[in-house]
DNA sequence: CTGAAAGCGCTTACAG
DNA sequence: CTGAAAGCGCTTACAG
């Protein structure tokens, strides 16, 4: 691995100038140019990260995270590895301006990110809300250059990095199709989701459909929203449970699962439906071990949180772009033996 | 974050000194090394890993990686993560010495690890055989202080930093589960296993029995090993089919799913018994696509040769520990809807 | 027991 | 257009 005082030494420069070439900074007399690039090529001149980011230590960069709110307990993780990037990074001296913002609040979302840039953020991670007016707002901080990664849910229309999330489509594809595994393929289905005007949770649900065609008698009978909010899945739930005799299997695609479930407990205990969820945290953890929830769609939210906040970092620090543009997050399918001690 | 030279400055000693002090190098004197170990606590210092590895680059360390060969189609995986890491670890001046041994001879791993210490390597990351004689031999390695991670099978009994590798008992269970799903739990299954002297395959074995105790009609017919041979598992499995109206389903839990699957095709292609596999390459790969395969159970195999390599150079150039010593993969569950496009 | 100096590979002003 | 010097935070001989 040759360095950049041996191209030096060969080109018969100063290490200053072999820095020009390497980092186009331009103002290298053409001749001079070519010699050196031409041993760069030769001896396949890697730069040493390590060195690099020592040296950019001096300035310290600063990365803005735009998150849903953490009282969400799915966010819990993906803030657990948004921590572990920061503690990673405390020591190149990349520091987190970290914000959250209720689900759903285009307002509140516009307001963040202004606060952001006035504090002054020199990149972007942000879960971001579909909406025109977050998508106006994030194509004029292109102008000022601002690189932006989204997470956990994705924006067309605008420039960025990367998405690095959910693969909707395929959670509800896989959900169906274990569905279909424990009802024998025959299901009166009631759906519940967070909300139709989130794209994700739409694609979910049309996923979910799409799947169950291919898969004889079973039929989506209800859809329901339950706005992420506990109370209102139970609410809609019960009221499903009570008018529908036919429900025999439920898909929870979002958050509202401990509501949902406790009505399905209350009102539907003898008839044992056939249950699937998208994530996972304590209560749906129990749910599988106690058999209630058949299996559970994952979607590593760690790596939600981790990733972004890296990969702005190694752009910042070394000019590294992401390997791909679109980096979904695997979707895992945990049963209850994957739990078991 | 304060650096060496701010608490030499506090403590009014050289950089050396505090070196000393951080590294416990010894001979500093008493009360010196509590004014300075006091200010490293007061003030919470850190070293920086990226100036320790730039300065350690001056020394190369080279790691041993002693593996299953790669013929085998799983084994391509694993060296693709140890491929990785090599290429990661260039720059820190880590380089490799890699060798494969034909699965099961213990002959040959013991002269591969004789080869190596002899050629000098100052860490080994191996996938030992189960066998005394390679215990001892291990054992004896201890006495030089030689830095041991097994991964993808473990040995007991040798004193070693991590096992990084499949939890071969979940694995068997979580087959079982998935095979309960889609038989109805009434199942007359045939498992195909790679050897009984294999620790690991056996475990697997045996978690899929345990588990199936808990699942109404469903019984364990027939287990036999192909000692994952294509051939044999197609011989054995043909045998099995022409002996055995019954079964109607099948664990392959190892190797050896080419020729058994081929098997079921010819003989059985009416009888469409359930299909549950592990691991995944091109041909389960297509299995899960046409829905020969119910679903297979992987085990991370990337990382099983990535974070070996990785945790041994953090303990060589860093002295970083294994966060644990028992490192199990996730247990990761593929249907056909994980893969489609 | 302790310090001064050199160096890991890179970048950043500054001077010319 | 180019070079010499200083520095990022750490470690390593060497001298005393």
């Amino acid at each position: 691995m040759i360095t950049i005082r041996e191209i030096a030494e060969l080109a018969g420069v100063s290490r200053g100038t072999v820095d020009r070439v390497i980092n186009n900074r331009g103002g290298v007399n053409q001749a001079v140019e070519q010699r050196i690039s031409g041993i760069i090529r030769q001896y396949k001149y890697k730069p040493n990260k390590l060195a690099r980011a020592l040296v950019n230590r001096k300035k310290s960069a600063t990365i803005g995270i735009l998150s849903a709110t953490v009282e969400n307990v799915f966010f819990k993780e993906v803030y657990r590895g948004i921590r572990q990037a920061a503690s990673e990074l405390a020591e190149l001296g990349v520091s987190l301006n970290y914000k959250e913002v209720a689900k759903f609040s285009v307002r509140d979302q516009l307001r963040c990110i202004d606060d952001m840039l006035a504090e002054g953020i020199d990149a972007l991670a942000i879960n971001p809300i579909n909406d025109d007016r977050i998508r106006k707002r994030l194509l004029e901080t292109a102008g000022v250059d601002l690189p932006i990664i989204t997470f956990n849910s994705d924006i067309k229309g605008i420039r960025r990095l990367a998405y690095i999330g959910c693969d909707y489509q395929r959670t509800g594809r896989i959900a169906a199709a274990l569905l279909a595994f424990v009802t024998r393929r025959k299901a009166e289905i009631a759906v519940v989701t967070g909300s139709f005007s989130s794209l994700g949770h739409s694609m979910r649900v049309d996923g979910f459909r799409k799947e169950l065609e291919a898969h004889g008698k079973m039929r989506v009978a209800e859809v329901v929203e339950c706005f992420d909010d506990d109370i209102t899945a139970y609410a809609k739930v019960r009221e499903i449970l009570e008018r529908n005799d036919a429900i025999n299997a439920f898909f929870f695609s979002a958050a509202g699962k401990e509501g949902g479930i406790r009505a399905i407990r209350e009102c539907a205990a003898k008839r044992r439906p056939k249950i699937v969820t998208v994530d996972i945290e304590a209560f749906t953890r129990d749910c599988l071990l106690d058999g209630t929830v058949i299996a559970t769609v994952c979607q590593q939210p760690y790596v939600q949180g981790y990733e972004p906040v890296r990969q702005l970092a190694d752009y910042l620090l070394l000019g590294e772009e992401p390997a791909q543009e679109m980096q979904y997050t695997q979707a895992e399918i945990i049963i209850r033996q994957s739990l078991e001690a």
